[in-house]
RNA sequence: GUGGAUGUAGCUCAGUUGGUGGCAGCACCUGGUUGUGGCCCAGGAGGUCGUGGGUUCAAGUCCCAUCAUUCACCCCA
């Protein structure tokens, strides 16, 4: 009986975690020069928050958890949910009118797996609480496309307006309208959506439901006063920024809590999961789960996977070695002599590798070369026994003599060569 | 949840009308060089042919089931 990793549960190895480690490690530095603070969130909340966040109605919600049913507590499907309750449940709006936070880690639903997409799945998920300034969320936006830039990707972002309480009814009481009319037009998935979620039909791939959606009401011209106004600030900011964003006023979003500013990155690269990030902004929805009144959110979340994805496609192997120095023995003694010799490296801050399986030089060279170390100190007998040892520079090819004194100054010596 | 494709060495894959698992490539180990990497050459090791049934004298090959992987739908990051 083979024990093996669940369907849907991916163990990440090395060659690809130092992807990952790039990935965290750009994104970090780039959160940082925006000034956002990392929150580390716990995976395991009460169902009911889910519930009450996302929407009772929605996938997510309805299908794809992971919960513990008899203990009423679910796996997080999103990171949104839980930042919300701790920012309410700590009290952070007090401490600053305006909070900054992201968070990073894995997610879990229940989907069928495919391409970018598993059931434990990795996010980084940003957000700002408490400001309702449309520079805020070009500022969002900029900042996502400055991290997957600075990745080396090219992928393009799409931008929406959902409006709010104020504007959407109206909407979709002539969407439904219109949906009514076209009714025997559209796809299966599309009769069924008209009534569970009828925003949803504008953004079906289907080319018969699209070619009946263009002349849809837009959501663009039912927006009230202050939702235009808002747009209008979003689009300046953009352009002053020197976004790149097209509005696609058939974007629409999953979970019922976004309103007014919807946005995704989207790549052509990933087959169906074409968005590596995406979120948008939620009024109303801090309130909703019992949190101070009236103040405002945006956010939006990144996918690991997918941007992975991207970066192994975009280019081969990392080939960095993260190994300064390969200690090669030759023999009982000058093996002896190596091990000490490389714990005291390590002891001093080098990254050392030794073979202790007593394998030939040539074997040791080829080990060497294969973790592209830039140098191999090779303790042969005949030196040892003069206290002298070869460091060879596996680049040139050069090899100089070392006089082996005390173990501490030999590691001096040996970290100002191979550091210079 | 629905539909399609695929499971043979660590990886990528051959395997004919059923008739003994491949001098296959990459990777790994050893040697060619009494103590020096990348190239080359020689040798070596590595397999429950996803699993369980069935048909057959005989199954990697045909049939059924099952598990897994994968792509798409759905949904979403």
């Amino acid at each position: 009986m083979n024990i093996k990793a669940l369907n849907g549960f991916k163990d990440i190895l090395p060659g690809e975690v130092e992807l990952w480690q790039r990935l965290e490690t750009l994104a970090r530095d780039i959160f940082a020069r925006f000034n956002f603070s990392e929150i580390r969130l716990p995976i395991l909340e009460k169902t009911d928050l889910f519930a009450r966040a996302i929407g009772e109605a929605t996938d997510i919600v309805e299908k794809e958890m992971y919960t513990f049913v008899d203990k009423q507590v679910t796996m997080r499907p999103e990171a949104t949910a839980s930042l919300l309750r701790a920012y309410i449940e700590h009290g952070l709006h007090v401490q600053k009118p305006v909070q900054r936070l992201f968070t990073i880690g894995p997610m879990f639903r229940h989907e069928r797996p495919q391409k970018g997409r598993l059931r434990q799945f990795h996010q980084m998920d940003v957000e700002v609480l408490g400001s309702t300034s449309p520079r805020v969320d070009a500022e969002m936006m900029a900042m996502g496309a400055m991290l997957l830039a600075e990745l080396g990707l090219s992928v393009s972002l799409e931008m929406n307006s959902l409006g709010c309480p104020v504007c959407r009814p109206g909407f979709r009481t002539s969407l439904l309208a219109f949906l009514d009319e076209r009714h025997q037009g559209l796809c299966d998935d599309c009769k069924r959506r008209s009534s569970t979620n009828p925003l949803r039909v504008l953004d079906c791939k289907n080319p018969k439901c699209r070619e009946q959606v263009l002349e849809a009401p837009s959501l663009l011209e039912h927006l009230c006063a202050d939702c235009a106004d808002h747009l209008s600030g979003v689009q300046e900011g953009l352009e002053q920024l020197g976004v790149q964003y097209s509005l696609n006023k058939f974007m629409v979003r999953g979970l019922d809590y976004y309103t007014r500013t919807t946005f995704e990155f989207i790549t052509g690269d990933l087959g169906a999961q074409a968005a590596v990030g995406a979120g948008g902004r939620y009024d109303g929805l801090i309130e909703q789960l019992g949190g101070p009144r009236g103040v405002p959110g945006i956010g939006f979340a990144l996918g690991m996977e997918r941007l992975v994805l991207l970066l192994q496609q975009k280019e081969a192997e990392l080939t960095a070695s993260g190994v300064d120095l390969f200690v090669a023995g030759l023999g009982e003694q000058s093996s002896r002599y190596g091990f000490g010799l490389t714990h005291a490296l390590r002891t001093g801050g080098m990254r050392v590798v030794m073979d202790l399986e007593g394998r030939s030089l040539k074997s040791q060279m080829k080990q060497a070369g294969k973790l592209g170390v830039p140098y191999v100190l090779i303790l042969g007998e005949n030196e040892l026994a003069e206290g002298k040892a070869v460091l060879r520079n596996m680049a040139t090819q050069e090899q100089q003599e070392l006089l082996l004194q005390d173990e501490a100054s030999t590691v001096q010596t040996l970290v100002a060569l191979i550091s210079a």
